[in-house]
DNA sequence: AAAGCGGTTCCATAATACGGAACAATGTAA
DNA sequence: TTACATTGTTCCGTATTATGGAACCGCTTT
């Protein structure tokens, strides 16, 4: 809109895409402007550190300005708060409850709830724990670890039974976790507490790490096969949403 | 330089100060300039991914843009290329060999040297491996280990003689390395090559790993205290620049 | 209901960024 | 060696473009 402005950072990208460097006349040509808009255009971010002379060429590259300004952006990136309006329409576009946790060591946590009709934050269920192998959300998670990490704790763990339905065998187990690698879709079919049913899917970061996951859960007389139908997708595109406010870009 | 680019990027400091957002008035009187002006700046900037407005009280934060451009900054940083003028400088001042060399697995690797009388890369040395124990360069990234990863190293190996000055009791090695990580500076009396010395730095990454280390080498003859009274400074001055570059900004 | 306080939009003005030309520095070809 | 080509940098008059102010809108408070 400011057309100064837009150029400059049009500069920008254009050296994201030529990591090694531009000089001036080529930036111009680029951007059709004059030689000396190019140069002064490269001063002013120069000056910001954003940009970086090199050599006595004069080629110029990205600088070490995005180093700095991307730990601020990510010590500041906070799930809850993202997430919470995200969290807020899935609830309302499906109708049920939303969860969202958080890995902890082992376990995961409850770090936010939705309820349908409300968008009062319902502390009820927040900070509760709970076990990787027996919900959604865990399971979810627990099938992004590293291979080895898997291995690991499936031999290293008594998995504790909640109802019929919770996988206690290991083998089951790393057959189940493949096929939500692969789905990227979790289920919880009562593993937990019987007459609940849910769906889960993982939230990825700026470094394609999971550490976070989101569920809709509801009564097992809700969830009928057509429900579900229509949960996923939106599920599957809330969670893509909330990883790209996360910074995640693959 | 040009005005509205200049308080275009003056407004990214400015949130990166307030990490949890601004709204359009305070920014305008930071900046002193007029409501609207700060707004079509905000709005540039947005465009761009630079800034990110949230809820509706239009609160501006730091984008996710620069996660972006910080993946691209930090995949090109090539350290043999930004050290490549230090090093010539540190040469040329001190006379002597300059060094940079690189962690590898439990070894370093000789990536780079200067000969104070040539700007003509000698790939003699280049490429060499050596002992962590035994060089300047090693024990200085040594030095810089977690303290597990210290002790661990200590204990797993047997540290081979190559002089009658290399330190080869795991005791003896500890208690230098922490005096090499209070000093920021280690020393090679003649433990590598015999009527060989040289002092050596650390050089720290933008996540304050230590992963390289220069080095001034000379003769013992000519290495008189003096001589090292003079380099040190001029040492620890080219690793710490070397360090900026790379993003290091603790 | 009205006033106050944010963000946003619009517009006339003149300040400001612009392009072009001249210059400097470097490398290349004759 | 000279002349030429190419690239980065500086300068300046012009008119494009960013600017500030006023008006507007939506929200909250009293």
């Amino acid at each position: 809109m400011i057309q100064s402005v837009d150029r400059a950072l049009h500069i920008l990208d254009l050296l994201k895409n030529n990591p090694r460097g531009l000089g001036v006349t080529e930036i111009s040509k680029s951007l059709d402007v004059a030689k000396s808009t190019a140069h002064r255009l490269l001063m002013s971010l120069e000056r910001y550190g954003y940009v970086q002379k090199f050599g006595k060429d004069a080629i110029y590259r990205l600088g070490l300005k995005f180093i700095e300004m991307n730990q601020v952006v990510v010590e500041n990136l906070n799930v809850v708060e993202i997430a919470r309006p995200y969290l807020e329409k899935l609830s309302a576009d499906t109708g049920e409850i939303v969860h969202l946790v958080m890995l902890d060591g082992y376990e995961i946590v409850y770090i936010d709830k939705v309820d349908n009709n409300s968008t009062i934050r319902i502390y009820s269920q927040i900070g509760r724990r709970a076990q990787l192998h027996c919900t959604g959300v865990g399971k979810a998670i627990l099938a992004h670890f590293d291979k080895s990490n898997i291995t690991r704790f499936i031999e290293n763990n008594d998995f504790r039974s909640y109802t019929p339905n919770t996988i206690v065998d290991g083998q089951a187990l790393l057959s189940e976790l493949e096929k939500i690698r692969i789905d990227g879709i979790s289920f919880d079919n009562e593993e937990h507490e019987p007459g609940i049913q849910c769906v889960a899917a993982p939230i990825k970061d700026h470094r394609n790490h999971v550490q976070y996951a989101i569920s809709v859960t509801g009564p097992l007389t809700r969830m009928t096969k057509e429900k579900l139908e229509t949960c996923i997708p939106k599920l599957r595109e809330t969670a893509q949403n909330i990883s790209r406010q996360l910074g995640h870009f693959l």
